[in-house]
RNA sequence: GCGAGUAUAGCUCAGUUGGCAGAGCGUCAGAUUGUGGCUCUGAAUGUCACGGGUUCGAGCCCCGUUACUCGCCCCA
């Protein structure tokens, strides 16, 4: 047997339909924020990713399936592809502010765990083109509503500030600079990010990596009066919406573009992969990808995630519609028949199904049942020859006789 | 890349000290000849993950392999 690759999902009919569902929700949420859809290729320039995301980062130096000689890799994330398309296609020209969303699915070479896949979908946003906090609010009130509008609660939205390139660069020196004399008492992880990536050190989960980091430097103080206000304004924008959240001056991300605001959505209904939403502003990318310099900012929410935790909260997916009506067929020329019949109810928009097994009378009222149809209908030798039938009604049992020709007019409820 | 756990029917899982491979659900058929749901009766479905070893005898004990799951790292 072939099974599938590691880390990917099949999604059967009743888990297709729940994703359908979602989608549905979040489309029509997005369309209220006037954000529009972008969707682009499958795969893209390797160059990419590696430019847009960083060199350094886990994602592009060991999770990306690349193929044809390196030239091209799957999409391991959208901002880069999205940015790419925002530059490729002038979209500045068209209007100043670009307020997009995509739901497609990632690729990232990484080890399975729950909630994390080697092939996963994402819900995301960018508003490109604005560097008001207007904007920074406007993307993650539209994180928030949807969220809320699946009836989530009890999820945690944590904000930070990490500053301009210089502001950073300034933090991570003294940042080092403190670590340093707490060196032989760090974590070996956390030993290793003091050469590779100080910042992350900020959010180890190690109990002595806690203590040390405790009384570090606080990011805030490093922030000019611009990113100050910034912040500040974002956090009133948030507050005058209602929107809780908790200030994390630890809250640093992994991709190498973002500065200024970052922001994440997490729940204590998953396991180690808390993080539903994540996201952040990356003033610089477009710059970085050959673009004027253009502020923007974006998040991207995990379906699989969020999949999850609708499931924890007993979130009520709608159930799948069922069919109005069974034709049942008991002999040849009645078969004949039905599948005639079963065109035309369809045609007029009536979901109708009919057996393809030559199943028994019996075994198709079965087949009608499990399948939750409304209505059945039995045609054989006698109602063709008299030009009558009978429409059950599964829920009481009643029948109603009715003309052969007539059932496309019948009145189901 | 590292660590831990699991592997028995389509699904969820029992399986005693090592002694004929099991249950529930689902599927199929029957219980009035052309009428479902409930009930009853019956049936089909297994390389007990794979390969070795111990033993008169292994689903069970030992070794190895693989897959899956969870965690570390990182991210959604």
């Amino acid at each position: 047997m072939i099974s599938k690759p590691k880390g990917t999902l099949d999604f059967l009919p009743a888990d297709a339909f729940k994703r359908l569902h979602i989608e549905d929700k979040l489309r029509r949420i997005a369309s209220l924020f006037n954000y529009k859809e972008i969707r682009t290729p499958a795969f893209e320039k390797t160059e990419l990713f590696r430019r847009g995301i960083g060199e350094e980062t886990d994602i592009v130096s060991k999770e990306m399936y690349s193929f044809n000689d390196n030239e091209f890799t799957l999409k391991p994330e959208m901002t880069a592809p999205v940015i790419r398309a925002y530059i490729e296609n002038s979209l500045y020209n068209v209007s100043p502010v670009q307020k997009l969303y995509y739901i497609s699915n990632m690729f990232r070479h990484e080890r399975p765990q729950a909630g994390r896949y080697r092939e996963f979908s994402q819900f995301g946003a960018e508003v490109i083109g604005s560097g008001d906090y207007a904007a920074d609010v406007d993307l993650i009130s539209l994180g928030t509503s949807f969220l809320s509008d699946f009836g989530l609660k009890n999820l945690k939205i944590k904000i930070n500030n990490i500053g301009n390139l210089d502001e950073r660069r300034t933090y991570i020196a003294d940042l080092k600079k403190y670590l340093e004399d707490y060196k032989n008492h760090l974590s070996s992880e956390s030993h290793k990010r003091l050469f590779t990536n100080p910042l992350r050190i900020l959010d180890s989960k190690d109990g002595k990596d806690i203590e040390i980091v405790k009384n570090a430097p606080v990011i805030f103080d490093y922030l000019g009066p611009d990113n100050k206000s910034h912040f500040g304004n974002v956090l009133k924008g948030l507050e005058s919406m209602g929107i809780q959240y908790e200030i994390d001056y630890k809250l640093v991300r992994g991709l190498d573009y973002y500065t200024s605001t970052t922001f994440e959505i997490a729940s204590d209904d998953l396991g180690a992969q808390n993080a539903v939403l994540g996201g952040g502003r990356y003033d610089m990318l477009v710059q970085q990808l050959g673009g004027k310099a253009t502020p923007a900012i974006g998040f991207a929410c995990g379906l699989e995630r969020l999949t999850l935790v609708l499931e924890a909260n007993k979130y009520e997916f709608p159930e799948p519609g069922n069919p109005k009506i069974y034709l049942v067929s008991a002999g040849e020329e009645a078969k004949k028949k039905v599948i005639v019949i079963a065109n035309e109810l369809r045609m007029k928009g009536i979901f109708c199904e009919t057996d393809l097994l030559n199943r028994s009378i019996k075994a198709q009222m079965k087949d009608a049942n499990r399948l939750n149809a409304g209505y059945v209908c039995v045609i054989g030798d006698d109602e063709l020859r008299s030009g009558a039938v009978k429409i059950k009604n599964m829920a009481g049992g009643d029948e109603t006789e009715i003309a052969l020709d007539n059932i496309v007019n019948f009145n189901f409820i």
